[in-house]
DNA sequence: AATCCGTCTGACCGATCGGTCAGACCCTGA
DNA sequence: TCAGGGTCTGACCGATCGGTCAGACGGATT
């Protein structure tokens, strides 16, 4: 019955979601048909609606790590404040949009529909908790604009600048966010 | 034959321009159909395209504007290098963006895509010369870096905060991108 | 009255989308 | 040898996309 043996079996389902992460990073999730993925593996549509269930359940499956270190780094923040909450975020989100670039690259411009999926219910909420955390929680206008600017510039940086290594993206993105932040008065 | 009279006629030309712009903002120009725009107008869709070769040339018209102040910029960037580039390219791009938010809006993620078509030809090397005059002509990859989270930022925030009042988002902007880029050495 | 033309529309087109389904194929255990 | 189940596929579905076209309508000109 059971048996606790690597399978022989062509590890479809994988070479699936490696392609659709390829192929959405480069076309977006909209942008991307289940044709396009069946084409990059070498197998029908059909397989690809066999081994997921839909659509939106291979970008949840896609993005399911990337929404984890999302959540840890929000729980991170609680109770923080000030200059104390910019660092956290400022260091978590560097290190969070770094790695999980292709993640980020897919939904380049769909970010507002997508959160509307159940998929992502958690994730417009802690998004806004993460600018209030850049802002240094200051309700301060120009501070919340100094926020997103930041945001949404590390973002689209990490989804442009997909070849260059790690340790080379990391630091420049920490110095910049360092410096284009709003003091705490 | 000739008449210089004002047309009692109704306006469809431009109305339709209106809702397509207010329509493509909120949702992407791929994510708005023809449809959509009719029956925002009060039209069919077949009105839509009589008015319009293609939905192409509805983007096009709707761009023209804001692509001639950005070759305008750009023009001004010229022999420009350091920090006088860096000044020059920020209080421009800071303007453009915020006059023509909407327009900005329309292409958040689509830009790659939209860059492909030819009424947007020149506009991928502007774009590029722009970056380059944020980093201050320098070509290490730490100025490169920050100029980009600084020109992507401030687009996707102008996009963002549509309803703000310019005296508040451009100061604001302005402060930001002074903070954030990297000083030339 | 007849004509003409700018404006507008419903019906239609081929293509593509996400998704369904019956059945083919093959390996395994009885 | 046969039955069962996991894997895979071609054919098909309804919906929607951008775009085309013949013709209806109405006001101005002759």
């Amino acid at each position: 019955m059971l048996e606790g043996m690597a399978r022989a079996v062509p590890e479809t389902h994988g070479e699936i979601l490696a392609a659709a992460a390829r192929r959405f990073a480069v076309t977006g999730y909209k942008g991307t048909s289940l044709q396009d993925i069946a084409r990059a593996v070498g197998c029908s549509k059909a397989t690809v609606l066999y081994h997921f269930a839909n659509k939106e359940a291979l970008l949840s499956e896609l993005m399911a790590p990337a929404i984890a270190v999302l959540e840890a780094l929000d729980a991170r923040l609680a109770g923080t404040t000030g200059a104390e909450a910019q660092e956290i975020a400022g260091e978590g989100f560097v290190d969070l949009a770094v790695r999980f670039r292709r993640q980020i690259a897919l939904l380049r411009g769909e970010f507002p529909d997508l959160l509307q999926q159940p998929a992502f219910a958690h994730v417009q909420q802690i998004s806004e908790r993460l600018i209030a955390a850049f802002a240094g929680n200051s309700d301060r206008p120009s501070a919340r604009i100094a926020a997103l600017v930041v945001l949404a510039g590390i973002a689209e940086t990490c989804a442009e600048f997909i070849d260059i290594p790690d340790e080379e993206l990391r630091p420049a993105l920490l110095a910049v966010v360092r410096r284009a932040l709003e003091p705490v008065t």
